[in-house]
DNA sequence: ATGGTTGTCATACAA
């Protein structure tokens, strides 16, 4: 049987609740994973999912900023969230799903943006985005035993020359500076994660999954990086079948900036 | 070098 998966960054949940009814209508992916829910648990569209299929959901909001969730056709069980640099921002959930008898853990990220100056000594944000990922390091995707991994979700990283539209005229823009892109890649070597994206999309072609709100015609200007990601456990990893990004999702109405990413297991 | 846009929540702040 296949499987899929999608990620994407909706910038409120509450304001986009049609755009994503319309995806899951026509993606009907098995899981969608959500980051910038901006609201708290309560406020969550939980009925409206459920309708669609989605019966499964499991929740880390808070007010007005930051949030993920998870939304399943299939069961979650063994949900946690971890506080990354104890600042007690909603920035992961995982839970456990179960496919063609195989058990695994699911990981669902929204790594801080890091302000606008690449400078932890006069950005703070930019220091705690550092921080984040450093502790990102520590998880494996073999940490359980007998269990597959799948980390997906905003990672606020482009690691790749070819993950944004100039690669010299990014390496001092927050999400492409050097420091940034080698401790994301540290964070795959360390704990032994596939980029499935890359596996699937050589490196050599440019591939985007963001485009900003400020360009005065993002399509003309395509000046996009890739800051959303889907990664998996070695063992997963010969099951990709393919990557959609949906860039046509980013001309839909009131859409956000970040576009869906799907990927297909079978 | 600068400003450009969006969302939340109510006036800046985060992205």
């Amino acid at each position: 049987m296949t499987f899929s998966i999608s990620t994407w960054n909706i910038n409120s949940i509450r304001l986009r609740l049609p755009i994503v009814e319309d995806f899951l209508k026509r993606t009907a992916p098995d899981i969608l994973c959500l980051q910038e829910i901006k609201c708290q648990n309560d406020q969550f569209p939980v009925d409206e999912l459920t309708a669609l299929g989605y019966s499964n959901i499991v929740i880390h909001g808070q007010k007005g900023y930051h949030g993920v969730a998870i939304c399943s056709k299939l069961p979650l069980t063994e949900d946690h969230r971890q506080d990354y640099c104890g600042v007690g921002d909603s920035r992961h959930i995982s839970a456990i799903f179960h496919w063609e008898g195989r058990r695994i853990r699911l990981h669902n990220f929204y790594v801080p943006a890091g302000g606008d100056e690449p400078d932890r000594e006069t950005n703070p944000k930019f220091g705690h985005k550092l921080d984040f990922i450093a502790e990102m390091r520590a998880l494996s995707a073999l940490a359980e035993q007998c269990t597959e991994a799948i980390l997906v979700g905003d990672l606020n990283i482009a690691p790749l020359e070819h993950d944004v539209w100039s690669h010299k005229q990014m390496l001092k823009i927050v999400s492409h500076t050097p420091v940034e892109t080698e401790g994301l890649l540290e964070v795959m070597r360390q704990g032994q994660w596939v980029d499935l994206m890359r596996q699937h999309v050589p490196e050599s072609e440019k591939l985007y999954t963001w485009w900003s709100y400020r360009a005065k015609d993002w399509a003309a200007a395509d000046r996009g990086r890739r800051l959303d990601h889907i990664w998996s456990s070695p063992g997963l990893a010969p099951f990709l079948a393919s990557i959609e990004v949906l860039k046509e999702a980013r001309g839909w109405n009131q859409p956000s900036d970040h576009v869906p990413v799907t990927a297909y297991f079978g």
